[in-house]
DNA sequence: TCAAATATTCCGCTTAATGGAATATGCCTA
DNA sequence: TAGGCATATTCCATTAAGCGGAATATTTGA
């Protein structure tokens, strides 16, 4: 049986080589690129590979009956959350980014922004996103633990004790309070910037694993407006990604 | 691509049901049997199912990219011993069993009996050779190492303490330092039987982890005529086996 | 010893898989 | 910012790879 004979040999491949590309795959079993387009293809929808939304290269799925290395977690995120952002901006327009927390700050592990018909550039590569100012640091902090939240606040005041949020605590309890009775968190007002947006987090057994945001222009539509329109579809997206990630862990 | 998909199908049947029967493979997929066939012997030849010689039920292989639960070392050889027993008993047609240590005896874990032309009776299910009087336990009591030579004799001592072959402790560490220095075993005169048996140890970083054996009745050829003719084989396919396992211990 | 269950082989048919060529996309350089 | 190279993707005519019903062989169980 050829193609079965190929689209293991594939795996295989994938597996020694990934992160990958095409080409390398192509140069690794001197296969056509058309062949090799149509067995990744089956094994992207069988869940044995798959590809984070704006990368081309191929990755082994943490799932599966392939035992992969570590299993981990931030590459499961990336995995399940693929069809999920992309059916979400494919719904409303704006785009999203789906981030989980490293250390002080936020990190950008997977986005929609490329979807979406509103030119909203690209997180830069390494960008950590503010903890205390922007929605998706907002929202992690108000559902995660009061353990794990002092615990973050206790290092930003040590690394950059000069933070203008850090310099009214009992307005920052407040604002958490809040973002926490409303379910989701909104960015605070940058200065030179037209964006804006609102985050809600992926809660598992009731931790924030990660937060989705939404992005939009301020002069396109009102925080109302949005609020009403797409935050139902924002948590309803970050409860599929939950889903998911129980499922996967069985 | 249909035939990678059913092929993939078919891994995670085998997967869930192992060991198990083609029918039940057919009944879980839906598959017709003579595609199955095709499916199973495509990934028989890639490594991924594996049937023991006389055992027509699937196994995953605990080889391959596969996750499978933990990776029996007696899986393992039952494996890797398959193509190699079967190649050896079309080479000299005299039967082999491969064997290992279970406590004081030996256990049959593969045989190619039943591709031997000579009617030799099959290993009756969950048959402990002794340690002692065959083949195969005398080799794999030579060529162990001191402290578990030691051990074993003790547990013998105390179960059997009647066993024949303890009564003169000189004599046995005599026959196993030959053993070891010709470097194979040979069966004690049993009473009313016409068969015979040399065996070597499979020795992977000088230890041995199994013993195949060689069957012959006496009638047929002298112990002296089979050594010179068929020792050279028995002992390069204990080598072969050898060097799959260290090949699959990475 | 025979019947039932299961495994395997056979083979003509069809469609699913193939891959070269054309096109699109992304990326780097000047 | 254009333009050119590298890579990804689509297209489609061709064909052999895979298909599975039916016949046969083997094993099992009574």
């Amino acid at each position: 049986m050829q193609s079965l004979q190929r689209g293991l040999a594939v795996i295989k491949s994938v597996k020694s080589l990934e992160p990958c590309s095409l080409h390398q795959i192509h140069q690794d079993t001197n296969l056509p690129k058309p062949t090799l387009l149509r067995i990744l293809a089956t094994l992207e929808k069988q869940g044995i590979v798959f590809r984070p939304i704006d990368d081309k290269r191929y990755r082994l799925s943490a799932n599966s009956f392939l035992s992969s290395h570590t299993p981990d977690m931030r590459v499961v995120l990336q995995e399940v959350s693929v069809p999920i952002l992309m059916d979400l901006c494919r719904e409303i327009a704006w785009p999203s980014d789906l981030v989980v927390r490293d250390g002080n700050s936020m990190e950008v592990i997977a986005s929609n922004r490329i979807l979406s018909p509103f030119p909203i550039k690209p997180t830069p590569a390494g960008h950590h996103p503010d903890m205390l100012l922007t929605a998706v640091g907002r929202a992690y902090l108000a559902f995660t633990d009061a353990t794990e939240r002092a615990e973050i606040l206790e290092g930003i005041k040590k690394s950059e004790p000069a933070h203008p949020l850090l310099q009214n605590l009992a307005a920052l309890k407040t604002r958490l309070a809040e973002t926490k009775a409303k379910g989701y968190g909104v960015r605070s007002k940058f200065k030179y910037d037209g964006h804006a947006a609102i985050a809600v987090p992926v809660l598992v057994e009731g931790r924030p694993v990660a937060c989705i945001n939404l992005f939009y222009y301020k002069s396109a539509v009102s925080q109302e407006n949005l609020v009403s329109d797409h935050l139902s579809k924002l948590t309803a997206a970050a409860s599929a990604i939950a889903a998911r990630l129980r499922q996967r862990a069985n």
